[in-house]
RNA sequence: GCUCCGGUCGUCUAGCUGGCCCAGGACGUGAGAUUUUCAUUCUCAAAAUCGCGGGUUCGAAUCCCGCCCGGAGUACCA
């Protein structure tokens, strides 16, 4: 059976995409891609009580940021729309219809208050209750009430839910491509709502429906739905559509760092490292989460930490693009078991990529720093620190600290390193330095000549003494590139500004 | 509680059609080399009694059984 791959990510507009929820749509993105199929955007907000503002906006920017692509999709539409289940309203009561005629279904009158009251009836005797085949009998629905009294309530405009009948002792199984066939018996599984007494379905009938409709081969999505995938495969084969039911595959969860569980909201900001795509400003709380893109990840270094986070190439490599994943991913080599984040793994992709990026994309990214300290340089000046320090940065946060003596003289200069390079005598050599840069042609070979060849080596002059004092008064402090690079970058005159400005504070020190 | 899914270095993982594994790679960690400094880079190292206990087998991380631990689900939420 050759059938196009479809495949969907349907996330719910209750608030920002959490990162478990940008693997699951990347995988089903790679998935889509490597099969020439297409990705849709289906959003399910059945529930209209947890609809958050902006959430669907947000979700559709932070996939488009690190180049997760659709084919169909509520911003884009496509011939299978509408692609958000709130406009697809209409569609689904002839299906629990459809459901509730062929005795797959029935309805129920429960009013929230017995409901609760049932379960702490249960709870009492320390059991849980669960509408299913054994306790339907004693509840109020279309099963225990007469034809009559059931359709007096239905005229009535009485509330009710569309219930699933399970069928007892039913041995069902659901094959998943990650994890093999899992089996479950009916008469453990409950009831569930499928048509909520509002008007609208649940995600169980709703996914079903919109899945077959949209004609989608593949539901690749998190762990968390693999205990009521039995009621998705049962749903299928009630309405009769067995044979296009897609194939599933649970992902693994996203564990916290630390301890165990699901990794959550909370997590992100506790152990400094972002748990949503974008910042998020949430509409209600006025609460910020930060986002990795904000934080200074590059998105194909989110992609990449994403990918193998639960699944390999089976290879040793580890750095792959966009286009090498789509080519290598394969379910069979997604793991079973659960991911714990890790920290400093996602910094280290994020080095890497910024390692691949031009001289000139890490100085745009720089520019905006440069201004917030009120330096104002030239744009090659910009893109030449950039290009000799990017090495050391792991985002592009980090190269103020690292550059600014490159912008800036240093105001201060540190004690530790006074202590320990600046001797006796230094004064002398520093001026000889300057009249050094004033006497010789200003370029590497001749200076280096000069200075550390006649001047240093000639009167066997201590050589890390004197170039890191040179150091530190040209820098502040012990750090930075090679130091001759770093006077032909700054230039002769601000050079020797600098080791004028050193002599005259810091001075000649005692023995 | 019940159901289901998991369990290999600190972390992500390879391996799971049994021998090539006294378990390989990566991140991190430690050491050394390079460098006038810091960082980078390079080299090396430490790091898993393969959750535990039984079996099967000449041989098990890999197969079988029991147990333990963890997670998810258990809503008119998705």
């Amino acid at each position: 059976m050759t059938r196009k791959v479809r495949v969907r990510f349907a996330p719910s507009p209750t608030g920002p995409l959490h990162i478990g929820g940008v693997r699951t749509a990347l995988y089903n993105y790679l998935f889509a891609r490597q099969n020439g199929g297409d990705m849709i955007l289906r959003i399910e907000d059945t529930d209209q009580t947890r609809f958050v503002p902006g959430a669907e906006a947000y979700i559709i920017e932070a996939l488009d940021w690190l180049g997760i692509k659709f084919d169909e999709g509520v911003h884009i539409g496509g011939n299978y729309g509408p692609y958000r289940q709130s406009d697809r309203k209409p569609m689904y009561r002839q299906y629990a219809e459809q459901l509730l005629r062929e005795g797959w279904a029935y309805y129920a009158f429960d009013s929230a208050e017995a409901l609760d009251a049932k379960r702490k009836e249960y709870e009492a005797q320390k059991k849980t209750f669960q509408y299913d085949c054994n306790t339907r009998a004693e509840m109020e629905n279309s099963l225990s009430l007469s034809a009559e009294e059931v359709q007096r309530r239905l005229d009535s405009g009485a509330p009710y839910v569309v219930r699933f009948k399970f069928p007892a002792d039913t041995e069902i199984t659901v094959h998943d491509l990650i994890r093999g066939d899992v089996t479950m018996n009916s008469n453990l599984l409950d009831d569930k709502v499928l048509f909520k007494s509002d008007g609208m379905p649940t995600y169980h009938l709703a996914n079903i429906v919109d899945d077959h409709t949209m004609e989608v081969s593949h539901v690749i999505r998190g762990e968390e739905w693999l205990p009521s995938a039995p009621l998705h495969v049962m749903l299928y084969k009630a309405f009769g559509w067995e044979d296009t039911m897609p194939q599933f595959a649970h992902l693994p969860l996203l564990l916290k760092p630390e301890g165990n569980g699901k990794l959550s909201k909370r997590d992100g900001d506790r152990l400094g490292f972002p748990v949503f795509p974008l910042d998020w400003h949430d509409p209600k709380t006025g609460e910020l989460s930060s986002g990795y893109r904000e934080k200074g990840y590059l998105p194909e270094a989110v992609v990449n930490m994403l990918a193998l986070l639960g699944w390999n190439p089976g290879t040793e490599q580890e750095i792959l693009s966009m286009d090498d994943l789509i080519k290598q991913f394969n379910v069979a080599h997604i793991s079973k078991s659960g991911a714990k984040f890790n920290v400093e793994k996602a910094k280290w992709f994020n080095h890497e990529y910024l390692q691949m990026r031009s001289d000139e994309e890490i100085a745009a990214m720089f520019e905006p720093q440069l201004k917030e300290h009120g330096i104002e340089a030239k744009h090659d000046y910009v893109v030449k620190v950039c290009g000799m320090m990017k090495e050391r940065i792991n985002f592009p946060s980090e190269l103020w600290e690292q550059t600014s003596y490159f912008f800036e003289a240093p105001t201060e200069y540190d004690p530790a390193a006074i202590k320990k390079r600046w001797k006796p005598g230094m004064t002398t050599h520093m001026a000889k330095v300057i009249e050094i840069l004033n006497t010789v042609p200003f370029e590497y070979d001749a200076i280096h000549k000069a200075l550390l060849d006649e001047y240093i080596v000639g009167n066997q002059l201590n050589m890390g003494q004197v170039m890191n004092s040179l150091r530190l008064a040209v820098v502040g402090k012990t750090v930075g590139p090679d130091m001759l690079t770093l006077v032909m970058t700054i230039g002769k005159e601000e050079t020797i500004r600098r080791v004028q400005r050193a002599i005259d504070t810091i001075g000649e020190v005692a023995e």
